[in-house]
RNA sequence: GGUCCCGUAGUUCAAUGGAUAGAAUAGAAGUUUCCUAAACUUUAGAUACAAGUUCGAUUCUUGUCGGGACUACCA
């Protein structure tokens, strides 16, 4: 139990005991003193003032005085600033603590729990390959699903692929027009790239037959339905629907090659998954939800035949589940995934990392979920995350404003190289190493960026700008972790060596921060929100950063001090390496 | 039109209703006989506007102005 919990629970017991009635963490505050005040946990005591009747004064120092008094061993004195009364930890506490736990890698792991949890993410189109937007829901659900590792849980991470469908149909048609039976082989394209641009085809040609339409007098809304390529489009939709052999084996032929090239960009970013679905073999699940709300009197069937929930009294439209041609609709497949991953994994959570744009797609599966009463409707969470956009807007591959993930990762493996050469560090590594070293660095930059901000929120990416490697970046974690590395390699750590019970303030500083490690553990799952570590970490590497400019390690005044400080380099790294690890990212060991 | 989200330094991001609103970057000025200067130190710079609730509001409420998303028998 971190010593802010220890704090608030003394605090409750002691006002009970001074005041003769109980009291619950409600009735004050805990946190962190303020650098610019003496102490390190401040209790806010201005909520207590009213129902106390007492002035904050008589209070601090009541509570002060009793705190002190039966725990010596954790405080050792305290004032009161206005409202606040702020205690001083005794420098034992600290130093047990890094005592303990200067050499355990589990440090801030959270016992099993046995709660089960999946987390969806990634989700791809098989028309086109993956750009900024999927690395952020990359990265998002493979580090919450690292996170709630952490906390105890057991996660499976899975992936539904949207393998057909019209969109998958309009390359197929591109390339049968286009593509003169070009392959990625024949073209040396990687495969989902290669498939990418016969959508770009068609979608331009589609422009262009519109057009011409038009201009020869047509209605847009009718040129758009009966242009010639949209029309064969959806004969090919319906063929593959029924089955037709030629069909199917174009469709399996264009997506294997497509799944050639995702498993390149999957492999390079570090996403995997426990379970796969492809909604070619689950787009059928939905008819057995329609009937079963039909049957329920939930969904309702119009004279066309098609099938309908009314949501308008959950202020919400009345929304179609079930085409009158009797395909259903995306929701209602929805809904029977959702229910076959319960069935299959018996979770007890189950998380859908999907961009904020589907806000509403998601509230009405949910409302869908609960009228029906199915057994995992309340253990659905909409994970929803903020677009990544440009200066200029929202990014759109209609215009060509898409940042691709391949190009992206490539730059930032060139700039790592390029920021390495300019520092003149060449010479240090293997050719091989030197390999690793960019990657690890390019990776850990574009990660951090990334994740440090609240996935709630849309970013903004500026490419001209480019992705930075200094400051809040995770270049800075891993630069600081490889030069404690340096020092670990060369001394020689004693263990148990008994070191005083001095404590200079930056050395005070580090383990005050070190011990908030598995509190941020926590409260990163409690939010599902990887920033709280990528804020955390980059706090610990500053905080060391400014100790280790200030104070010598190796050279330290006494073997005391060196040990302590050893100690203390090895826990940091620790802290760092896992810390890092929970956000996807690899730190070097020299760099 | 309806539903929802967002306006914080030049820029990109922080801040369970609490102390003088933190960082990073860009700007200015410094630090290398000493463990890796991808670092460290100093400096300047912001809560869109107006009311309200509160001992206390970036945070809660309402309004104004500005920006965005969603609202398909697409997925």
């Amino acid at each position: 139990m971190s010593i802010l919990h220890i704090l608030q629970e003394k605090t409750i017991e002691k006002l009970g005991l001074l005041y003769g009635r109980s009291f619950t963490e409600n009735d004050f505050q805990v946190s962190q003193t303020k650098p610019e005040f003496e102490g390190d946990y401040t209790v806010v005591l201005f909520s207590l003032i009213k129902s106390l009747q007492l002035s904050p004064d008589i209070i601090g120092n009541q509570l002060g005085e009793t705190l002190i008094e039966d725990h010596s061993k954790l405080f050792t004195g305290f004032n009161i600033i206005k409202g606040f009364l702020n205690l001083t930890v005794a420098n034992e506490y600290w130093l047990e603590l890094l005592h303990k736990n200067h050499n355990d890698i589990c440090f801030g792991k959270q016992p099993m729990n046995g709660k089960r949890v999946m987390v969806e993410y990634s989700s791809p189109n098989t028309n086109k390959p993956l750009h900024l937007g999927h690395l952020r829901n990359n990265f998002l659900g493979w580090s919450v699903a690292e996170i709630l590792k952490a906390n105890g849980f057991e996660v499976f991470k899975s992936c539904i692929v949207n393998d057909r469908g019209i969109h998958i149909c309009k390359s197929m048609i591109a390339w049968q027009l286009f593509a003169n039976g070009a392959t990625p082989q024949s073209t040396h394209t990687k495969g989902d790239h290669f498939v990418g641009e016969y959508y770009v085809k068609f979608n331009d040609e589609y422009k262009r037959q519109v057009k011409e339409l038009t201009d020869k007098g047509t209605v847009a809304a009718d040129a758009e339905k009966n242009a010639p390529i949209m029309l064969s489009t959806q004969q090919m939709l319906q063929d593959w629907e029924a089955g037709e052999p030629s069909v199917m084996e174009l469709w399996k032929t264009m997506n294997s090659w497509v799944y050639e090239g995702f498993d390149v960009t999957y492999k390079n970013i570090g996403s995997d998954f426990d379970k796969t679905y492809y909604e070619s073999n689950t787009y059928l699940l939905g008819k057995k939800i329609v009937e079963e709300g039909l049957s329920k009197n939930v969904f309702v069937k119009d004279a066309d035949g098609s099938v309908w929930i009314d949501l308008t009294n959950d202020g919400l439209d009345r929304k179609i589940v079930q085409r009158k041609d009797g395909t259903s609709v995306y929701i209602t497949q929805d809904i029977g995934l959702a229910q076959q991953k319960y069935e299959e994994y018996k979770i007890d959570q189950s998380i859908y990392v999907i961009g904020d744009e589907q806000n509403y797609h998601m509230k009405v599966l949910k409302l869908i979920a609960e009228k029906l009463h199915l057994s995992n409707a309340k253990n659905i969470y909409h994970l929803s995350y903020g677009m990544v956009e440009l200066p200029s807007g929202k990014m759109k591959s209609r215009e060509g404003t898409v940042v691709d993930a391949d190009d992206m990762v490539d730059e930032m493996i060139a700039t790592a190289k390029h920021h390495t050469e300019a520092l003149g560090k060449v010479k240090d590594f293997t050719t091989a190493e030197l390999e690793t070293l960019y990657i690890t660095i390019g990776m850990g930059a574009m990660k951090f960026y990334l994740l440090r901000v609240d996935p709630k929120k849309k970013m903004i990416f500026n490419p001209e700008e480019s992705i930075d490697f200094h400051g809040f970046t995770g270049p800075f974690v891993q630069y600081t972790y490889a030069r404690i590395k340096s020092i670990l390699r060369r001394e020689t750590l004693i263990e148990n060596f008994s070191h005083g019970t001095d404590l200079l303030k930056l050395e005070r500083e580090i383990l005050v921060t070190l011990e908030q490690y598995p509190s941020i553990i926590v409260q990163a799952a409690k939010e599902l929100n990887p920033s709280a570590i990528a804020n955390y970490v980059f706090t610990v590497a500053k905080v060391f950063n400014s100790f280790y400019a200030e104070h010598s390690i190796a050279n330290a005044e006494t073997e005391i001090k060196k040990q302590l400080r050893l100690q203390l380099s090895m826990m940091t790294s620790n802290v760092l390496k896992t810390g890092m690890r929970l956000l996807g990212t690899d730190v070097p060991e020299r760099m």
